[in-house]
DNA sequence: TAGTGGTCTAGACCACAAA
DNA sequence: TTGTGGTCTAGACCACTAA
């Protein structure tokens, strides 16, 4: 940067982040709130640019990001359009189930199923980069959807990095928050693979669907950054009721 | 462009197709042919900005693509490094089943289950944005994985897009290549659900399982250029053979 | 210290859509 | 013809890594 005149609108330059994220998290956090309508036509690259006064890449950095995020859409020649709200991707970020409920229209709720420190498998040392028998937080929770079962998610936190989290009330506050303000992990990536299973007798029970009913399978590995495995996750969503959405290129 | 001299390597200047697409295209398929194991570093970008003779953001544009697909990754102070394999992303890529099978180290097989011309029932011509009743071109195959029962697709195609289509042998070439051969049909985008289900009588014989056995149930609208809806598919994968992967950011 | 990738600028030409 | 987004160039400063 050359020119170290004050930014316009909100943007911070004593920020350390990137003025191409500080832009992109405004804008996202914009359509978010509903400041613009579903198919309304979004701000225009050169009047971003004036807005912001930053560059025409830094704009279109940050303009790629809400397309990545299925947040909007661009035609050559006619211009930049805010997409439809179901298009937004469960598949691309890392979403909070509180967030991710809010988006589908349904009231979150939590209940805790069980929580204590355990010794880490062989499978999950593996995955999770530690030794086998090394201390893990166990989070167990049921989460609900307009108070009917929805999902069961178990938590299996590397305890040292996040020591005494089991005190923390995880019902207020999400997860990710605690992690990130308590500890200073940030969750900057994550890997999963998703499986149909049948839904175990405990399993069935927990989520008042009947034995062998079909469950969306999650497993999960989140890493912090400089990609330090903090977190594997198991998720079983009820097959009758949890849908994945998401976009593939040619 | 302000330069016309000859491009290096095989980059053809008459190719109406974008630098970066070719240069990413040339790139993905030299790391698929396991040019470089995985781990290895990649060319540098100044490597490949004399090697293509591009000015840098367009090789970092090519990089970019190669890094959503999960080809590479990139640490700054040290280099771009090639994935490991089972990290690429069947989640973010259109792929064919047979290219699927491939890249999981399983044979792939097909047997067809019937095909014939169907009118659109209202939800379908919903999705295809068709008028109900117009006629569709519909193919059941099964999907098998070493000799065993993997999948079962059901392809339902515009006819007047393609017509003729089921004259073809879609058992020796893909269905993708005969759209994009025979009728200039070129798939670019899709969008899909994912479920979890119940197997049918009807697909628990075909898959060669218990009926009400759990079922990764995949929908999905292909659209060619110009956002045109071309293709409305279900595929029925087997819950204890098949996983899905992906990566998730923060 | 040299080389890497991350960010940012200022400018250019183009294809495309709409008035 | 005007304004849009798509592509591309040439240059710059920075933070980080490894020698």
């Amino acid at each position: 940067m050359h020119d170290h005149r004050a930014r316009k609108d909100r943007i911070s330059p004593q920020s350390n982040a990137p003025l191409y994220q500080q832009i992109y998290q405004l804008l996202r956090d914009q359509i978010r709130r509903g400041e613009w309508s579903p198919g309304d036509l979004f701000p225009s690259e050169s009047t971003l640019m004036e807005k912001y006064d930053v560059s025409r890449a830094t704009v279109r950095q940050a303009l790629e990001e809400l397309v990545a995020d299925g947040l909007i859409y661009r035609r050559r020649g006619r211009g930049t359009f805010v997409s439809l709200p179901s298009v937004e991707q469960n598949l691309v970020r890392i979403v909070s189930f509180t967030e991710d409920m809010r988006q589908r229209g349904l009231r979150p709720g939590t209940a805790l199923l069980g929580a204590g420190l355990i010794p880490a498998t062989e499978t999950i040392a593996a995955k999770l980069e530690i030794e086998p028998g090394d201390e893990l937080a166990r989070i167990e929770r049921l989460r609900l959807a307009d108070g009917e079962p929805m999902s069961v998610e178990v938590s299996c936190l590397v305890h040292r990095y996040c020591p005494g989290v089991l005190e923390e009330d995880y019902t207020k506050n999400s997860l990710r928050q605690i992690l990130e303000r308590q500890y200073g992990l940030r969750m900057t990536r994550a890997e999963q693979t998703i499986q149909a299973v049948a839904a175990s007798r405990a399993m069935a029970r927990h989520l008042a669907i009947e034995v062998r009913a079909p469950l969306l399978f999650i497993e999960r590995v989140t890493y912090s950054e400089y990609d330090i495995p903090v977190e594997y996750l198991r998720i079983y969503h009820r097959g009758d009721r949890y849908t994945l959405h998401n976009e593939l290129r040619g």
